[in-house]
DNA sequence: AATATCTTTCACTTTATTTTGAAAGTTCAA
DNA sequence: TTGAACTTTCAAAATAAAGTGAAAGATATT
């Protein structure tokens, strides 16, 4: 396989993979493109590898430092904006953790806590209240494993897992 | 709060929160419904329940028995079928857990390896693979979680992560 | 302060996904 | 074997999401 082939399923399944977890595809392409470059793009490389518009690419840039998953880069002397990718995947991953838990699991937490509020006493709210007990927990254990995560080393993560998951 | 009050929030959350995970809202509505049911439902319970169509309820319902989160159910002397759902949350995280394992990360798996076959020697593909790299070593890591999940016993999953991530 | 270069915004278009509902299919009791 | 009760399918319609591009907004340069 040669580069130019490989970089293009790159960029297409990450893309793909994206849609499936309610990301949006050119965020993950913009977010593939510059994973892979070894020099900063700008949005008009991004526009032109990506076939897409000068309006899409400003605002998937923007969502992606939102992010914390690119910066902007300015290059001495130049006016023109430039991006770079955190390269450490580890640091991508739990920087995504971060952000999740953040932005979901937290608030689902609240509004779990809030239903557990039910005032009747009837067979349906019983087993109502079973059913949100059960989701948080389960809820609360996810956002314990993004935590940990979040605030792991890469090392010693691994091992730890290495240790309990083998 | 009341029950009525209770309820309609949980669907809806449920339903939005689905939809950023890339799931469609009328299955997680539907699996929300089912998970509080005290009863088994048929289609136009749910129908009723969700106001959607008919076409709809039944394509999803499929879908849910498909993830193995809803089973069929007959009722004794009865044409009509009922759904319930699997109401024990830790074999429904299981479940899920199963699936997008095997639907997401396995094919991604399979990519990656395909992706370090990049035969040229540039300074591109060796950023490249680097970066191919590190996505599998992370992705290898989702895939064990993902793993441990779907073989632990709810107890010993705890256990485990108390002690680990506390 | 005028101009050139680059960035951001946003009303509109396009594309993708979801939902509908009517028709076709299935099953079973009579 | 018929037909009533129920399920499934699928083309079309509706909705939602993503993308466009031109205009407005910044900012640096002369």
């Amino acid at each position: 396989m040669t580069y130019d082939e490989a970089k293009a399923k790159f960029i297409q399944t990450w893309g793909t993979l994206a849609t499936q977890w309610g990301i949006n595809r050119t965020m993950a392409q913009l977010h593939a493109l510059l994973l892979i470059a070894p020099e900063p793009l700008s949005t008009e490389d991004a526009m032109e590898q990506l076939q897409i518009s000068r309006g899409n690419a400003n605002m998937n840039l923007r969502e992606l430092i939102d992010w914390g998953l690119i910066f902007r880069h300015l290059k001495p002397g130049e006016r023109r904006e430039y991006f770079v990718a955190e390269k450490d995947i580890w640091k991508v991953a739990r920087q995504v953790a971060k952000e999740r838990r953040r932005r979901e699991i937290k608030p689902v937490l609240e509004v779990l806590h809030e239903l557990q509020q039910v005032d009747d006493n009837t067979p349906e709210s019983a087993e109502f209240k079973r059913v949100i007990d059960g989701i948080s927990s389960v809820a609360g254990f996810a956002d314990s494993t993004l935590n940990a995560v979040v605030r792991a080393e890469e090392n010693w993560l691994m091992g730890q897992f290495m240790k309990v998951f083998k």
